[in-house]
DNA sequence: TATTTTTATACCCATTCGGGTATATATTTA
DNA sequence: TAAATATATACCCGAATGGGTATAAAAATA
């Protein structure tokens, strides 16, 4: 199954510092075919890959409560 | 302040269920071996077999700020 | 329209995850 | 104390990740 938004995430915060995956791969240093799966849903992807790429934006992967209403991106 | 590392919080549910690591591994689907190695905190799991491990719990994997030095910890 | 930039697929392949198993080391219980 | 249970460590190995690269397709720009 997809992964929960973490693939549209990444790529809105991506946008919103208006990186190319090109340069987001260049500045997480994790490679652009990493960065295109990230992107694209793939859920087989490596713990220590995302969180190098979520800490640009100041996030890592953490456990989360389902059910709850997480549709809303409170990015605020 | 670190917001309760992965590891320590599966082996917290784990622990408040009253399950062993093996009851875990049954459960969950996953390997004996993933588990042990998900509760000593490696980093290069697969996010995919550690949602496989959250989803019994009612958690799953997403971005998480980092820097939260407010003090409203949602932590049991 | 044409050009440039960005993103998506496909391929090769070294690295390594993860399952299973066995053994060793705690930890708990009688 | 011993016995039972739980957890940690080590090994083999098939399968898949992820890097790099090339090409195709899509999107943006002039």
């Amino acid at each position: 199954m997809k992964n929960l938004d973490l693939n549209e995430f990444v790529r809105a915060k991506r946008k919103s510092l208006r990186l190319t995956q090109v340069e987001l791969s260049d500045k997480s240093g994790v490679g652009l075919r990493f960065v295109r799966e990230l992107e694209r849903g793939k859920i087989t992807l490596r713990l220590d890959k995302v969180n190098q790429v979520l800490k640009l934006f100041g996030y890592q992967l953490g456990a989360v409560q389902l059910n709850r209403n997480t549709l809303l991106d409170e990015t605020s």
